[in-house]
DNA sequence: CGAAATATAATTGTACACAATTGAATTGTA
DNA sequence: TACAATTCAATTGTGTACAATTATATTTCG
């Protein structure tokens, strides 16, 4: 294979991603508009239905978002009643977001949720799994280069410079 | 395979679609910082590279985006000298969007940058081929469905409602 | 203990992304 | 030719994303 191709291939499978990610929320949108959701509200509430009381942080981390995103998106879905952010008492530094009785109970009306999608996207059972591997696999291994060294620098920093 | 499992692995599989994308996006800024372009103005710039003095909804077609998105996102590029937006002589609904030198020259040095994010991933070919054919068939699929009735309705109405 | 380092969430500013609407230009057609 | 339908880009308003910074609380360590 040529230098040229393979990194058309690489610009391609890069748009691909892209553009399938923004069309799978634009897929989620009419099912989970009679929930009052986003896309990334549902993946919030998905973790929260796994595990309630998590905080701000913990939901970064399952989500790969950071404050910056999560803290705007939370208060949103706070007015919406859905949850409620509380200032960790052992932990002051922390907020926990616990799920309201109303955001438990949309729980049930979500359930049908990915079915839709799962119908629409036409792919075999294989076909997702073998997907799901490759993308899980690139997404950790783009974080683990160093290309990507924000907060991510549990490791040695990248070039050892002491300002 | 059980429907539950079936149907945390759809979950799974868009959120891995999702969090991807935002990986992707976030490893190639370091690499597109030198040249002054977000991951969508690149998209842009390889098209233009294609064939330069494309529409708006040229480009919308070929990056799946709207006038909503390109409009600012082009006036941006603009003022950044890159391209220039002309209203068509022929057509003044349309614009054209050209390739300034300045612009046209970036395509030289934006030639080394998928190298990296290519050899990041940490794929085969075939897994990125595989990987590619997978999410073309989600995205065209899902635009196919019922669940995406935008402007896209090229073919019937989903319902025969008349107004 | 107490200062420095760290952790945590919030804030600020920039850039998408898109639904819905608007306004202008073109096309289709009676 | 008129005029309704369509096309096209722009605009408006909402909601992510995220880098960089700030403010506060906690931990570490001399």
């Amino acid at each position: 294979m040529s230098t040229s191709s393979l990194l058309d291939l690489e610009n391609q499978i890069c748009f691909a991603v892209y553009s399938a990610s923004l069309t799978i929320t634009k897929a989620y949108q009419p099912l989970l508009k009679a929930l009052e959701l986003t896309y990334p509200q549902y993946l919030v509430m998905l973790v929260l239905w796994q595990t309630d009381g998590r905080s701000v942080s913990e939901i970064g981390q399952n989500l790969f978002l950071d404050s910056g995103t999560l803290t705007p998106m939370l208060k949103r879905m706070e007015s919406l009643g859905l949850i409620e952010r509380r200032r960790s008492t052992e932990d002051e530094r922390q907020v926990n977001v616990h799920l309201t009785p109303k955001g438990r109970s949309l729980r049930k009306r979500a359930a049908t949720v990915p079915e839709d999608l799962l119908c629409a996207s036409g792919c075999s059972v294989s076909e997702l799994k073998s997907l799901n591997t490759s993308l899980r696999k690139i997404r950790e291994n783009l974080a683990k280069s160093e290309l990507l060294d924000r907060q991510t620098s549990k490791g040695t920093q990248p070039k050892g410079k002491k300002t």
